[in-house]
DNA sequence: ATGTTC
């Protein structure tokens, strides 16, 4: 695939065939050099062929192959002339980050490190399939699905402020629970307040070094202070409305008329029937991850407290931010001069708003919205700031995370012979898993270099650098 | 990512 650099750290697909736009993917020169992600590249010009779709197709630095579209893609359709694709969502939808920060400093928790890391991965369910964080009736999830993340608060499962303080609210209004089908809601019945498997994670830190103090003071994170990260999405519901939704959108393409270069691009347009029912159930999915990650960050502040010893006000767990990386939007953009209604998917993406947007929280307003890239569990996560640059050339939009470079097969037979929890004690971090090849798949061999991607983004401008965090302890699935 | 191939 052609590369061409249009600045130093954008390169573009050239428009050729059918593609309506150019593709373009934001990295560095160092990162474009060993770039070897030829499938994705690909992945990047089919989405360019999509009918409505706006400026180019797009892609982050920790870009990889995925289902249809890219992991590490942003594009944005015209809500009235374009389409939306669960592809260009993924199967977990509204996979998410969420930061707390407490009043902890790291002398106060290595001491008690291994009884934290036990406790957590006690209190949290995790693992493929795991259940049991909360009872729900079939009554109660609906109202999940159509409230989100301030339904948990509701429980008494976390406070107001944690919900003024997560993006969108953690509610989607066009959440429509009778769209979401018999199976996906028995699925998810029995997995609120779940961690699951694979990349997802809950994990203490402390603030290794603050990059913008400006920033870090109005996101209220300093030097030494313990944090707590956690990653996870809307487990084996947001999975079974993204299979339903695949199964009517590939029905319903045939009748469309349109030649898509690859058949998990399946579509319709955004303002028809398939596209509404598409969205409201997607909408649904992202409210059940709000509400699952709420009660995680709960059952931390519960368990902090238990191992510590001490009370809410000494701990002082409040929410930085929560943002999702994997979510279609209805969002207003600036496009050739002029204000466009757009539909924004982001499939290994964040939300990267400006300083002065009304979506972000009255508190961080000056500064921007937070952005949260976790790294892998051996090096290190940032927290990065939305920029004007960001809404002016990624629709509002920045990278995820550190992207694979080995496939899970791949890290489980190079990390053969070796003790990856061993390795990562040496450093410091104590890691407690659940999965028999999770750690070997999850192995920071397996991840790009979370360093070069952050600068990536810092470089082309389209977030920018707030501070850095450390693990400590990590419980994973 | 996923009751990891209803």
């Amino acid at each position: 695939m052609k590369l061409n650099p249009i600045s130093p750290f954008c390169y573009e697909i050239p428009r050729t065939g059918d593609m309506r736009v150019p593709g373009r993917i934001f990295m560095s020169r160092r990162m474009a050099a060993g770039l070897s992600e030829e499938e994705a590249l690909k992945q990047v010009a089919n989405v360019a062929t999509l009918p409505g779709i706006l400026t180019a197709a797009m892609a982050m630095p920790d870009m990889h192959w995925g289902y249809g579209f890219p992991i590490g893609g942003v594009a944005a359709f015209d809500w009235k002339t374009g389409v939306i694709s669960p592809g260009g969502v993924g199967y977990d939808i509204n996979c998410g980050v969420r930061l707390a920060a407490t009043g902890l400093e790291e002398k106060d928790i290595r001491p008690v490190a291994e009884r934290l890391v036990t406790a957590l991965f006690q209190n949290i369910p995790t693992g493929v399939g795991s259940t049991g964080s909360v009872k729900l009736s079939v009554k109660d999830e609906l109202k999940v699905l159509k409230q989100g993340g301030a339904w948990a608060v509701r429980q008494g499962l976390g406070d107001a402020v944690d919900v003024e303080r997560t993006e969108d609210g953690g509610c989607m209004a066009e959440a429509d629970p009778s769209v979401v089908s018999q199976r996906a809601l028995e699925r998810g019945l029995k997995q609120l307040g779940t961690l699951g498997s694979g990349n997802h994670f809950l994990e203490v830190g402390v603030v290794d070094e603050i990059f913008d103090e400006d920033a870090a003071r109005a996101f209220g994170l300093f030097e030494n202070q313990i944090t707590v990260l956690l990653h996870t999405g809307s487990r084996g519901l947001g999975y079974q409305v993204c299979d339903d939704s695949l199964a009517f959108m590939n029905k319903h393409v045939k009748t469309l008329g349109i030649r898509l270069p690859d058949r998990q691009l399946a579509c319709a347009m955004i303002r028809s029937p398939e596209g509404e029912r598409y969205f409201a159930a997607m909408a649904c999915a992202a409210n059940y991850a709000w509400a699952n990650r709420q009660i995680l960050l709960h059952r931390a502040r519960e368990t902090f407290q238990q191992v510590l010893g001490i009370g809410p006000r000494d701990l002082d767990m409040h929410q930085v931010y929560d943002i999702c990386h994997n979510i279609a939007k209805r969002e207003t953009h600036i496009v050739d001069g002029n204000p466009r209604d757009v539909c924004v998917h982001r499939k290994g993406a964040t939300r990267a708003f400006a300083p002065g947007h009304a979506a972000v929280p009255a508190a961080y307003r000056h500064v921007g919205q937070p952005i949260l890239i976790p790294g892998d569990m051996g090096t290190a996560s940032y927290v990065l700031a939305g920029t004007q640059k960001a809404m002016e050339e990624s629709f509002g939009s920045t990278c995820h995370g550190a992207g694979r470079v080995l496939s899970r097969k791949a890290a489980k037979k190079q990390s053969k012979g070796r003790a990856i929890h061993r390795e990562l004690a040496d450093k410091g971090i104590l890691v407690k898993w659940s999965g028999r090849s999770t750690l070997a798949e999850e192995m920071p061999d397996a991840y790009k270099d979370i360093d070069q991607v952050v600068e990536s983004v810092h470089g082309a401008g389209i977030s920018k650098k707030v501070a850095r965090l450390r693990p400590i302890c990590v419980i994973k699935g």
